[in-house]
RNA sequence: GCCCCUGUCGUCUAGAGGCCUAGGACGCCACCCUUUCAAGGUGGAGAUCACGGGUUCGAAUCCCGUCGGGGGUACCA
């Protein structure tokens, strides 16, 4: 059992292709088969080796990195390379060229003008646009002298009359009338460049694929493969056409309406594990109520049975609690590396004024792993602990109940507490009594305050926010030094608010 | 236009003729917990299974039609 994903270096690694990735990986993991990873990078014009970079390291990072064929280093390993299209022109020549040889394709000697007019031709007869397939009939002895004498001509296969029948495996039988297929298909360009209909077929058959396994948008393109195939005298493989990821509006999912760069989602702070985890439930359900599953899990239990037929909406909103569900689920040291890049991130473009240690994160770590769902959101949460000093708004310093003066009363009151009560580098006291809190609540009964207006207080006055990680750990984060310059500064502003 | 695929809560889905008074999850609302925000817990609203005909004692499940949505239709991939 053999399967391939075939992504196309012209733009950078797209989420759906991430999706078809993973499926074929989990297909052949369950079948004990062989994933191969090939790049299709015909297209010239509009291929890139950065893409083709960001494409292999996505694949990698997420765990899709091939058994054979292109590695994430951009390294092949395998018995049917190449496995790059730009590297296999010799190969599909020498195909095309047997298929001429047997007469299964023709020269085509028809300008882009002749083929312009003929179709406004039939576009103006409400005619389907399709090959008249004139160029057919020169007698191939002629042909050959043509193209000998340097005309430039493309190559034709010939498609044959019938109906083709595909046995897919997640659509059933498929019959498409092959004269809607648009005529002799063009598999070689005039000047020798093979089209992505031929190098798919001579690429699937050379490297032994067993089972094709893709997006909808190929289910009427098979027929054309399918005849190549025969054509070729190869055996043919399975089919298996998934439902395409769709934007809201239910199009195929597309840069303009959505969001597709793997690499942004990856910038954000989505996990690994929740992508995979999310685009394995896109099109595709485990028949029982389990949501959270991990690659092992999603490889022990994956078929085709439970393929949905129809698109599936990307629903960014769950991926997002699906990434809060993993964050909550790593080992926290797994978590720190995770998300020590966003750390080194906002202290090197300054949103922190300086880069956190592994120590510190590790303290901040059970205090914030589920207040976030992306990565980057532990930032603004915790800035306050890694900034010289926090903007006070007077607006947030005042509690709804309260006033300024009252602000300030407060403030002033817990001042010696916090003096006396927070030190530097203390441990936090996380589920257990708080002797300050006990304190603080007492303060605030003699004041006739209540309680949670005081620390609502004390919480921006320490942090500048009104979301913050828990109030008594946060001032302990932040040390009594700091603390209490920042109470004393929020004092000022108040009184000169 | 033509060809093909498809149609269960807003979204992802369970469902293979009686187990369906259609289940779960996200989201939404309420309550509980609570120093804020989350997380967690409980409950609720939300789907005449697109519609119309059949078949059957019985249909979300089978058949036909209609309508809606999508994809394809290149000397793009």
């Amino acid at each position: 059992m053999r399967v391939r994903i075939a992504p196309s270096p012209t733009g950078p690694f797209h989420i759906g292709t991430a999706r078809t990735a993973l499926f074929n990986l989990l297909y052949a993991r369950r079948h004990g088969g062989t994933y191969i990873v090939r790049v299709e990078d015909t297209d010239v014009a509009r291929s890139t080796t950065d893409f083709e970079r960001d494409i292999l390291e996505g694949l990698r990072w997420l765990g899709l990195e091939a058994d054979e064929g292109v590695r994430g280093d951009g390294g092949e390993i395998g018995a049917h390379g190449p496995y790059r299209q730009s590297a296999r022109g010799e190969r599909y020549r020498e195909v095309a060229a047997e298929l001429l040889a047997k007469d299964l394709a023709y020269p085509c000697f028809c300008t882009a003008a002749e083929l312009d007019a003929e179709r406004m031709a039939r576009e103006a007869r409400k005619l389907p646009p399709r090959y008249s397939g004139r160029c057919g009939t020169i007698a191939p002895a002629d042909a050959a002298t043509r193209v000998a004498a340097g005309e430039s001509a493309a190559l034709r296969f010939r498609i044959p009359a019938g109906a083709v029948v595909i046995d897919d495996l997640v659509r059933g039988r498929v019959e498409i009338d092959a004269e809607a297929l648009g005529g002799d298909l063009v598999i070689l360009r005039a000047d020798g460049s093979p089209l992505y209909h031929f190098t798919v077929v001579v690429d699937d058959a050379d490297m032994g694929i067993t089972h094709v396994i893709r997006g909808e948008d190929h289910l009427s393109n098979t027929p054309k493969h399918i005849l190549l195939f025969q054509a070729l005298g190869v055996p043919l493989p399975r089919f298996a056409h998934l439902p395409l990821i769709l934007n809201p509006d239910r199009t195929k999912m597309s840069k303009r309406k959505s969001q597709t760069a793997l690499a942004d989602y990856q910038a954000e702070g989505f996990l690994q594990e929740a992508l995979i985890n999310f685009l394995a439930l896109l099109g595709w359900s485990t028949g029982s109520e389990d949501e959270i599953l991990s690659m092992d899990e999603l490889q022990g239990r994956f078929d085709l049975e439970h393929v949905q037929k129809a698109g599936a909406v990307f629903d960014r909103v769950r991926l997002e609690w699906i990434n809060g569900q993993w964050i909550r689920k790593l080992p926290v040291d797994e978590l720190l590396l995770r998300l020590r890049p966003f750390y080194d991130a906002a202290a090197a473009d300054g949103r922190i004024a300086r880069v956190a240690s592994d120590a510190e994160l590790a303290k901040l770590l059970p205090i914030i792993r589920e207040r976030i769902q992306l990565l980057s959101a532990a930032i603004p949460l915790t800035d306050f602990l890694f900034t010289d000093r926090v903007e006070h708004d007077p607006a947030l310093l005042v509690p709804k109940r309260w006033d300024a003066a009252t602000t300030i009363a407060g403030l002033e009151a817990a001042r010696p507490i916090l003096a006396d009560g927070i030190g530097e580098g203390e441990p936090l006291l996380l589920e257990a009594d708080d002797p300050l809190e006990a304190k603080l609540r007492g303060v605030a009964e003699a004041a006739g305050w209540k309680a949670g207006d005081l620390f609502m207080a004390l919480r921006v006055a320490a942090t500048g926010r009104t979301a913050t990680p828990p109030l008594f750990d946060s001032m302990r984060l932040l040390g009594g030094a700091a603390l209490l310059s920042r109470i004393d500064a929020a004092i000022a502003r108040l009184r000169t608010a």
